[in-house]
DNA sequence: TTTCATGCTATTTATATGATTAATTGGAAT
DNA sequence: ATTCCAATTAATCATATAAATAGCATGAAA
């Protein structure tokens, strides 16, 4: 999705790091970093700009004798697609899961209700495209999780608001993670075409309050169903 | 708030330039490493180390013979807290506030409601803390915007959610800096005592509806207070 | 001539390494 | 208890080499 090249080093290890952290590699604190360079082969810059990747997204910090302990996870920035990633590759737990629906269940609504208000025309285009790639998709045609994505897109771009326009990286991070690497919650993340039509409809005619309402029952039943299923 | 050691090297250039990035200082793309390293008188390490966290909270992005170059907006970490206040202190518009406020106009309730769903005797307690911190601040004895912080924060741990306990970070830093900068924004951002106690006494009866409502009905008023003032 | 592919070159970041400086902890000396 | 010293570790600087790539040049095919 992102980039097609292949990682290189320090990206590499910013990955590797992160992920050994937010799985539980390290107790309190990193290696040292002449023991990370030894551990990983690398030289000493690609495992300094990795650590420095890894502080600015609040993961650890870095500071001479102390070593490189890792931050409480208050500090995390949980709203990075990259820490976001980690996380849920590490540990897709119901738990996490439930809290996205939490954080979900009243931004997308919102997000909704603020299309309907400030939607343009370039938005309504967007919008009825990604519909019909949700239809295609039900026809096989087009990929699920992709469409629902586009549609998502859409419609948090519609808002024009930099915040909400920001959890657009973030879920669709989510859905594509869980998506792929969880079983259990396969299948069960994609939105109802009918409805989004709906709710297409009520963004056209500026009804903020019944797209509100629309997007806010499809993702209640959405949790339901995740939360309950074992 | 956060370290009272003065600022390295690199933590400097950082600050310098992803503000000089937000307000618009450079066109496309920043100057190439080495002219950096002039400019500001450092290390080339110095230097990447900084692109390296600005890369991190999706600022830019630096390959070979491209050079560094500025991302789209909507890729920019909003939720990051240097983003966030570089943002804020370079250009606070009405725009911006709306939107934040159209932000926690959904954050703020659900969490409040998700608070009186899954607080514990600990968060209680510290939201009684809050609150007591908040009628000393109203009769001059204590600060009321680290008073509103405390009870924001404890209200956002409450909610045992990890997404909304990371936008206490995100939440106080707009307050601190919007009060701190912009007289326009002075004043208005600050909670009602009365309500919170109201909603301190629906989340120990567990009345979620009870909880949301109220936080919605003050921060309407204040989001109503702050566009409309000039 | 035009078009497109191929390979070359210059530029810029990426990586590696060594040397020196600064911050911080913990213990020693007072 | 306080101050000072020493050891450790990251921070910074400097330099060298490698890898990536945009842009140009070249030349073959239409």
């Amino acid at each position: 999705m992102k980039q097609s090249s292949p990682l290189n080093i320090t990206q590499n290890l910013t990955h590797t790091l992160g992920l050994a952290i937010i799985r539980g590699d390290f107790f309190e604190a990193l290696p040292s970093e002449a023991e990370i360079c030894e551990r990983f082969g690398v030289s000493r810059s690609s495992t300094r700009e990795a650590v420095k990747m890894l502080s600015a997204k609040g993961l650890i910090r870095s500071r001479p004798k102390q070593g490189i302990r890792i931050q409480a996870e208050r500090n995390w920035n949980m709203f990075d697609p990259d820490v976001l990633k980690w996380i849920l590759v590490s540990k897709p737990t119901l738990d996490l899961l439930r809290e996205f629906f939490e954080m979900r269940l009243v931004t997308d609504p919102q997000a909704a209700a603020l299309a309907a208000k400030h939607a343009k025309p370039e938005n309504i285009v967007e919008l009825r495209k990604a519909l019909d790639r949700m239809r295609d998709a039900e026809n096989g045609l087009d990929d699920v999780l992709d469409a629902d994505i586009a549609f998502i897109t859409a419609l948090f771009e519609a808002t024009h608001n930099r915040f909400f326009i920001q959890l657009i990286e973030f879920t669709s991070t989510a859905l594509r993670v869980t998506s792929r690497y969880s079983n259990r919650m396969q299948g069960i993340n994609f939105s109802n075409v009918s409805t989004c039509t709906q709710v297409f409809d009520a963004i056209v005619q500026k009804q903020n309050e019944i797209a509100f309402d629309l997007i806010k029952q499809m993702l209640t039943k959405m949790m339901i169903a995740v939360i309950t299923e074992q």
